[in-house]
DNA sequence: CACTTGAGAGTACGACTGTTCACTGACTTG
DNA sequence: CAAGTCAGTGAACAGTCGTACTCTCAAGTG
């Protein structure tokens, strides 16, 4: 009860995430459906059996690995959008957000977008929770907004999913771009941003339809 | 030269079909990077060495079954944004297409889906230069109506991958939700494609940005 | 201090993989 | 009708795979 961690289970947590960090590399350039687990282990510099110790599966990891892309994430995009400054100004930091975080963590970003709808289920389970809460957090950022007056919960949901949706796509698209074309995926961003925001504002300009199925 | 088609050739395409249908029925549980040659020749009731006749690789057949998926799709959506109706027809129109096509042929949508950012390079390729047509079609119909007055053809062409990127968003919620589903995704998919289209009619409204980088 | 625990090593197993080679036999062609 | 083409067969190759064992020996425990 009074050892800080104990040297034993230290050493377990850093063999863990060299298998989380051999494993994010290889699916550089392959899907998790196809990973190996001898080939993570190879990557990692343990013997296939010590895999057993921290995961069940590949694809118990890959739902590690979701985890760690997608967790410490939370609450960053409410506080963007919470920050003050225009709406053209806010849009420039979420892109810029974006950028940063894809340019700081690639590896991670090109794994949620290969597995959001890879041949995982577990994974795409998990990644779609995750988006799921950032689409909610986004929501309820949204509602804190005098333009959400008037906004019906289920609206302000689906327009927090469809920023999500553009996020991960714009991900993706830096992502496939590289370093030359980011500028260009950036610009492209910002102007998609900017045309879903104008259509915000317009929503109910006129009442003329019920949305009833 | 006088022959219609030959019985030879008729039984070669007879087997490759075969093939790719049963490389399009495993693909539905897993990604193209896990597919085995051997997998696919046992489903499709042919020895291995018989899929050295009609691919080069696994990876030749995903694009093959691009070109199956998306191939035939071209020219549809110019159609039906060329065709009359006030924008909210048109839009359900789109809609009601798109789950049409998703719910007569799931698995090739799956596959695009799962693929569009798959393990497997010359399939990505082959689906991004598939949806880059489209993106241009729609961009050319768009500008054919007279809402897209003083709009640049850049502008044009990010709102009509916005469109298509949608498309792909929404076809491959549907596929997750099942048919149960089916009905509120296409509703939300609805009230996004509003809110856009919204944001389109106001894209001018002010000229108080720049957009050179 | 003796005793237990457990992370990781090492070995072995059967099953499956992609690719090669020589082959058959029905179809095509001159 | 004879000669040639070629889609598909069947056997064999060297690898890789996931998993089940036993074993070791450093860290934790009372």
């Amino acid at each position: 009860m009074s050892h800080t961690v104990g040297v034993r289970q230290t050493q377990k947590l850093r063999t863990r995430q060299a298998l989380l960090d051999a494993a994010l590399g290889l699916l550089e350039h392959q899907s998790l459906s196809s990973l190996g687990l001898r080939e993570v282990t190879r990557a990692a510099g343990v013997t296939p059996t010590a895999f057993y110790r921290h995961f069940e599966d590949t694809a118990a990891l890959g739902v590690a690995l979701v985890e760690e892309a997608l967790g410490s994430l939370h609450g960053m995009i409410g506080a963007v959008l919470a920050e003050t400054g225009d709406s053209e100004e806010r849009l420039d930091r979420s892109v810029e957000l974006i950028m940063r975080h894809v340019g700081e963590q690639p590896a991670h970003f090109r794994f949620i977008a290969r597995e959001q709808h890879g041949g995982v289920g577990p994974v795409r389970e998990a990644i779609a929770a995750q988006l799921r809460r950032f689409a909610e957090e986004v929501a309820a950022a949204l509602a804190e907004e005098p333009e959400s007056r008037g906004w019906s919960e289920e609206d302000l949901l689906m327009l927090g999913g469809l920023y999500v949706d553009h996020m991960v796509i714009t991900a993706s698209a830096l992502l496939d771009a590289g370093p030359d074309g980011e500028r260009e995926v950036a610009g492209v961003a910002r102007r998609r941003l900017r045309l879903v925001t104008l259509g915000r504002l317009h929503w109910l300009d006129d009442a003329d339809r019920a949305d009833a199925p």
